[in-house]
RNA sequence: UCCCGAGUAGCUCAACCGGCAGAGCGGGUGGCUGUUAACCACUAGGUUGGGGGUUCAAGUCCCUCCUCGGGAGCCA
C-alpha cells in the first residue's frame, strides 16, 4: 500500500511542490507523477497480450487457493472477462502465509511475470514476485468453488456477480445495452428520456405503482371522503411509467426516428420466471414507417444485438453454452444467419388448427394466442424467430392501425424459442377519426389523450414502432430461464431486498 | 391471483410403514515438491422454514402461515 500512503502524505519528495500565490502548495494535477496506478492491468488485456512478459501488476479477487508446502496456486479474477488468471506463489515470498490464509473472495494485488503455464489448464500464468493482500475474506464467504443453485445465489445477490455464471450474465447484459444504443445511434435515432413519473393514468399497459408524498396514515381527503390528489406533490394522481410509447410517438413526429431505453414499472402480481416489477424497456418509434418497415427494422435490430454479443462476449457465451444452455452459441449464430419467418395471425390460426396438436386452449379465429400456441409456432413449426402480424383488433390496443379489412390491426409480435414474445409492436393509427372511434369504442376517455390526439391533428403521418423487454432479450442471449437472474437486484412481488 | 411440488448442517442432498438426524462439499487443525471442483488425515457444525394439532413417540401424519420452484393468467 506504499502508493496509497504516498498520495495521502502529499506525494513523492523527489518532485518539487508547486507553489500558489498564497504561499500554500497548489493542488497537484491529476496526471502528474506520483499517482501511479494502484490496480495495474486488467486480466482481459494481460491474456490478450500473452507473454512471456515481466513486471506485470494486476488486482482482483481470489476465486480459489490450492496450496502445498512449496507453492500455492491462486486463481484471481478481476471481472474483466470470464477467465481467471492462475498466480503461482512461491513459499519463499514473504506474504506466502498471509496469502494462503486470505481466503476465497479476498482482494489481492499481484506483481509478477507472465510465463507459459506448466500445468494443463491454461496457456499463461503469473509467476508472482510479490502478492499483497488488500482485503482478506472471512471464512464465512458464501461462494464455494462448486456449483450453487440460482435460488441460493439470489439470496446473496450482493456477491453472486463474483460467480462465473453471473459474471458472464452481467457482462452480456452490458454488451447488449451498448449494442442497442450503437444500433440506433448509428442509424441516426434520437434517444428520448421519457418521464418515469407519469400523470397519465391512461398508459393502458397494466397496473401502476402510485407515486405520492402523502402521509399514508392521514392523507388529505375531499368533502365526500375521497383522496384529495390536488393536495399531493404534483397536484394530481401520479404513477411510475408502464411505457414511454405515447410520449415516444410525439418525439417521432418531430425527429423521425427515436427510441426510448429506460426503466419501466408494473405493479401486477405476476409470479413467473418471465416477469419483474421493475425492468428496462426499449421502444423505437419511426415516422413515415409502415408495418413492413417496422418488421425489417426489428429484424435488423435483433440480429445486430445478437451478433454484437457473440463478437464481444465470446468467452462468456462459451461458458453459458457449457453450463447454462447447451447449444446456445449455435442458436444465436443461427438467429444472426437465418431470415425470420412472417405469418399473419389468420395463417397462424390455420396452422395451429391443422397441426393436430392437443392444446389446452382450443384455437379459433379471434382468440388471443396462448403461451402454448406461441411455443408451437416458434419451436415446432418454424424452429426459429417468427413474426405474427395482423391480429384481430379486438384483442389489441387502441392505438394500433386498423387494416383495410376492418377487423384486424397492423400489429406484429416476434416470437422466439424458449422465451415466447420478445418484441411487440405495430403501425400506429394515424387517422384522427379512426383513432377517436377506437377510443370511444373501448370506453376510454377522449380528454385523457388530448396531447396524444394533437399529434393526429397537426401533421399526422403513418408511423410505427415496437417495444422490447430488455431483460427478455438478455435471457434470450444468455440462456438464463429466470428473469430474476439477469437483473442485478430484481424486484418482484414480495421481494425488494438489497 | 389460481393449480401442482419443495423447504433437513454454511451449500447440495439422504433418512423405508411414525421409532437413536446422516453424507459429500465448504469451514477449522495438521500433512503433502506444480495444482486445476487438487489430494490425505482429524475435527467442529442441527429449535428438520414459523405456529398449532394428532400420538407413548413427528423430519415423516393433519391444519395454517411464510419462502422458493414448475405451470397458468396478467404482460414485456
Amino acid at each position: 500500500m506504499s502508493r496509497a500512503t504516498g498520495v495521502g502524505t502529499g506525494g513523492s519528495p523527489s518532485r518539487p511542490e508547486p507553489q500558489s500565490m498564497t504561499g500554500m502548495p497548489a493542488p497537484r494535477r491529476a496526471d502528474q507523477q506520483g499517482l501511479e496506478m494502484l490496480r495495474g492491468e486488467r486480466i482481459k488485456e494481460i491474456l490478450k497480450q500473452g507473454g512471456p512478459r515481466e513486471g506485470v501488476v494486476l488486482s482482483g479477487w481470489v476465486r480459489s487457493v490450492r496450496d502445498s508446502k512449496q507453492v500455492a496456486f491462486v486463481m484471481v479474477n478481476d471481472g474483466s472477462c470470464m477467465d481467471s488468471l492462475q498466480v503461482v506463489v512461491d513459499a519463499a515470498l514473504p506474504t506466502f502465509g498471509e496469502v494462503i490464509k486470505a481466503g476465497t473472495g479476498a482482494a489481492v494485488r499481484v506483481t509478477g511475470n507472465v510465463v507459459p503455464s506448466q500445468g494443463g489448464g491454461q496457456q499463461w500464468e503469473i509467476k508472482a514476485t510479490a502478492v499483497e493482500v488488500i482485503g482478506s475474506s472471512d471464512p464465512s464467504y458464501p461462494l464455494q468453488k462448486k456449483r450453487h443453485s440460482f435460488e441460493y445465489l439470489r439470496t446473496i445477490a450482493h456477491l453472486r456477480m463474483r460467480s462465473n455464471v453471473f459474471g458472464a450474465v452481467f457482462r452480456v447484459r452490458n454488451a447488449a445495452a451498448y449494442a442497442i444504443h450503437r444500433f440506433f445511434q448509428e442509424r441516426g435515432f434520437l434517444w428520448v428520456h421519457t418521464p418515469i413519473i407519469t400523470g397519465s393514468d391512461c398508459e393502458g399497459a397494466g397496473e401502476m405503482f402510485q407515486v405520492t408524498t402523502f402521509d399514508l396514515e392521514k392523507p388529505p381527503r375531499t368533502e365526500d371522503g375521497k383522496l384529495d390528489f390536488s393536495k399531493d406533490f404534483f397536484g394530481k394522481q401520479t404513477s411510475l411509467t408502464v411505457s414511454g410509447q405515447l410520449e415516444g410517438e410525439t418525439f417521432a413526429l418531430a425527429f423521425g426516428d427515436i427510441y426510448t431505453f429506460g426503466p419501466t414499472f408494473r405493479a401486477e402480481n405476476s409470479n413467473t420466471p418471465r416477469h419483474a416489477s421493475e425492468f428496462w424497456m426499449i421502444e423505437p418509434e419511426m415516422a413515415f414507417y409502415d408495418l413492413g418497415d417496422n418488421i425489417r427494422l426489428a429484424t435488423d435490430f435483433l440480429k445486430s444485438m445478437t451478433s454484437h454479443v457473440l463478437e464481444h462476449c465470446s468467452g462468456d457465451i462459451d461458458f453459458l453454452d457449457q453450463w447454462v444452455e447447451k447449444g446456445l452459441r449455435a442458436r444465436l449464430e443461427q438467429v444472426v444467419a437465418s431470415p425470420f419467418a412472417v405469418l399473419t395471425y389468420t395463417e397462424a390460426v390455420e396452422r395451429l388448427i391443422a397441426s393436430g396438436e392437443k392444446f389446452e386452449y382450443p384455437v379459433k379465429w379471434g382468440i388471443d394466442l396462448q403461451t402454448e400456441h406461441e411455443r408451437y409456432l416458434t419451436e415446432t413449426l418454424v424452429k426459429g424467430p417468427v413474426f405474427v402480424i395482423d391480429y384481430p383488433k379486438d384483442i389489441k390496443a387502441f392505438y394500433m392501425k386498423v387494416n383495410d379489412d376492418g377487423r384486424t390491426v397492423a400489429a406484429m409480435d416476434l416470437l422466439v424459442p424458449r422465451i415466447g414474445e420478445i418484441i411487440g409492436g405495430s403501425q400506429r393509427e394515424h387517422r384522427l377519426d379512426v383513432l377517436l372511434g377506437r377510443i370511444r369504442q373501448l370506453g376510454l376517455q377522449e380528454q385523457d389523450y388530448w396531447w396524444y390526439l394533437d399529434t393526429r391533428r397537426y401533421g399526422t403521418c403513418p408511423h410505427a414502432g415496437f417495444g422490447l423487454g430488455f431483460e427478455r432479450a438478455v435471457m434470450y442471449l444468455t440462456g438464463m430461464t429466470n428473469i430474476r437472474d439477469v437483473i442485478p437486484y430484481p424486484r418482484v412481488p414480495g421481494t425488494a431486498e438489497f
